[in-house]
DNA sequence: CGCTTAGTTCGCAAATATGCTAACAGCAAT
DNA sequence: ATTGCTGTTAGCATATTTGCGAACTAAGCG
């Protein structure tokens, strides 16, 4: 089992309101677990993205679990930390 | 030629200034293009696009020329204004 | 137990996007 | 020349994200 899928886990255990209004909610948690996911595969703390970021693990917190709604250079940003590029399409 | 790159001939002509600092401005152009794109291939107006969004053409306008940033929400109801839907990924 | 590391959450301040109005330019048609 | 349509831009008010510090939980480890 991946370490994201341990973490959902763990938070369906621990705050069972959080899929109350699951599909509102929907489109942020899929962000934020994006983030999280690339965050874990690239194998660092939100400390140490927060110090490439120049700010603090509590913004990043943030961003991986309440954000409702994100910038795209925050985004572009946190894609840097990771190693990695956003990519933007309409389709 | 498309109409797309009318435009741009056009925006060069009559702003030589738009290409100095041009690097620094490529990632925002690119993103308006994209949404200029999107609303010409759609067959849209501003106005028309603003009103789906509930705002104004002045809007409409800033996002495809001077926005320096974005924020997803933002995008995303400009892409279902155009039909279309926003796919964001970190590659 | 006490200590350390990771992560979460809450307020508040600061920065920035967004919303709106008004004025203007270009163009086509009458 | 005037009218109508489309788009651009500026200034200002408002809404929202972002930044930060502090307090808290949880887990691992000596």
């Amino acid at each position: 089992m991946s370490d994201l899928q341990k973490y959902k886990n763990k938070r369906m255990k621990k705050d069972p309101e959080f899929w109350k209004n699951y599909d509102e909610r929907f489109e942020t948690f899929k962000l934020g677990l994006l983030l999280k996911k690339a965050r874990m595969e690239a194998g660092l703390t939100q400390e140490q993205i927060a110090q490439q970021l120049h700010t603090t693990k509590s913004v990043i917190s943030r961003m991986e679990n309440h954000s409702t709604d994100i910038r795209l250079s925050t985004l572009e940003k946190f894609a840097r930390a990771v190693g990695k590029d956003i990519h933007v399409a309409l389709v």
